[in-house]
DNA sequence: ATGCCCGGAACGTCCGGA
C-alpha cells in the first residue's frame, strides 16, 4: 500500500501532472491532494476516474481546497476539522479506505504572525491534536497526511537563521507540531531517514530556488502506532517539481507493509 | 530593500462565428 500527499497549487493547471502522476507505474494506492484552488463541483474527478481512482474532494472558490483519490472506494468520515463550527475553510477530508483512516490536510500558513493568520493556525493544530487524540483513543490505524506548514527543525529548511521568525518555523510552530507526535503519532519521513539534512519537499517559484536547492521540508505523513509499525518506505519524490509549469511543492509518499 | 514567481478573479482586448 503505497499512500502520497502532494500540494499541487491549483488542481486546474496541475490536472496533467497529476494525471502523468497517477498513470505512472509508481503511482500510489492513495493520493492526498492539497490546495485545489477551485469549487467542489469544478473539481475534474471523470479525467481522475478514468484511469480507474474514486475521488472526494472538499474545495472552496480561489483558496485551499483538499482531496482524497484511491484506487479503493472512499467512505467520508468529516469534511471539516472539528472544534470551530465558524471556520468555513476548505483545509480538511477524512475518509475510510479498506479499513484504513486517513485525512488530506492544509494546515494555515500562518503568517505575518502579527495578524489573526497565526492564532489561527495555533487553534487549527490544538483541534488537529484534538482529532488525533480521538482517531488514537479509539485504536484505529490511521494516517494524517499533507502540507503541515512546518519545518520541524532547522535542517528542514535551507536558511533557518533568515526564517527564524516565520509561522513556518518559529517556537510556538514547532512545539505546536511536536505536541501532535508526542500524542504518539510517527512522522514517516523523519523515522526512516533520522539523519536526513536539507531535503525538502517544498521549493519557492521566486529566486531562483528550485535551481538553488533552497527549499523546505513542510509535507508530511504521520502514522498512527499500528501503521507505524506497518512502515517499509517513505521517501520524497522530487521529480514532478523539475517539470514544466509544477507545483511549487512536490510528492512525498511511504509503504506500508500489507498485513496477513 | 521586499521584489523576484505564480495562480485566480476581474477586467480588457482580440478573435471567430454568426
Amino acid at each position: 500500500m503505497k499512500i502520497a500527499t502532494w500540494n499541487v497549487n491549483s488542481l486546474k493547471v496541475r490536472l496533467p501532472h497529476l494525471l502523468r502522476y497517477l498513470e505512472a507505474d509508481t503511482a500510489p494506492d492513495i493520493l492526498l491532494l492539497q490546495e485545489l484552488k477551485c469549487q467542489t463541483d469544478d473539481v475534474p474527478r471523470a479525467d481522475i476516474e478514468a484511469l480507474g481512482y474514486h475521488v472526494e474532494a472538499v474545495g472552496q472558490k480561489t483558496y485551499h481546497g483538499v482531496a482524497i483519490i484511491s484506487k479503493q472506494p472512499i467512505s467520508v468520515v468529516l469534511r471539516h476539522l472539528p472544534g470551530d463550527e465558524t471556520d468555513e475553510q476548505a483545509r480538511y477530508l477524512e475518509a475510510d479506505i479498506a479499513g484504513l483512516r486517513v485525512a488530506a490536510l492544509y494546515l494555515p500558513n500562518g503568517n505575518p504572525v502579527e495578524t489573526e493568520k497565526y492564532p489561527y493556525k495555533l487553534g487549527w493544530m490544538a483541534r488537529l491534536a484534538d482529532r488525533a487524540a480521538t482517531l488514537l483513543a479509539e485504536d484505529r490505524p490511521f494516517l494524517l497526511g499533507g502540507d503541515y506548514n512546518i519545518c520541524p527543525t532547522d535542517v528542514d529548511l535551507y536558511d533557518p537563521v533568515g526564517w527564524r521568525d516565520d509561522a513556518l518555523v518559529r517556537p510556538e510552530s514547532r512545539a505546536a507540531f511536536r505536541r501532535l507526535l508526542n500524542l504518539g503519532l510517527t512522522e514517516a519521513f523523519h523515522a526512516l531517514h533520522p539523519h536526513a539534512a536539507h531535503v525538502y519537499s517544498f521549493w519557492d517559484y521566486q529566486a531562483g530556488a528550485w535551481q538553488r536547492d533552497n527549499g523546505l521540508r513542510i509535507d508530511h505523513l504521520l502514522l498512527s502506532p499500528a501503521l507505524a509499525d506497518r512502515l517499509e518506505a517513505c521517501e520524497i519524490d522530487k521529480e514532478p517539481r523539475g517539470w514544466e509549469r509544477a507545483s511549487d511543492h512536490t510528492p512525498v509518499w511511504c509503504r506500508l507493509r500489507e498485513v496477513a
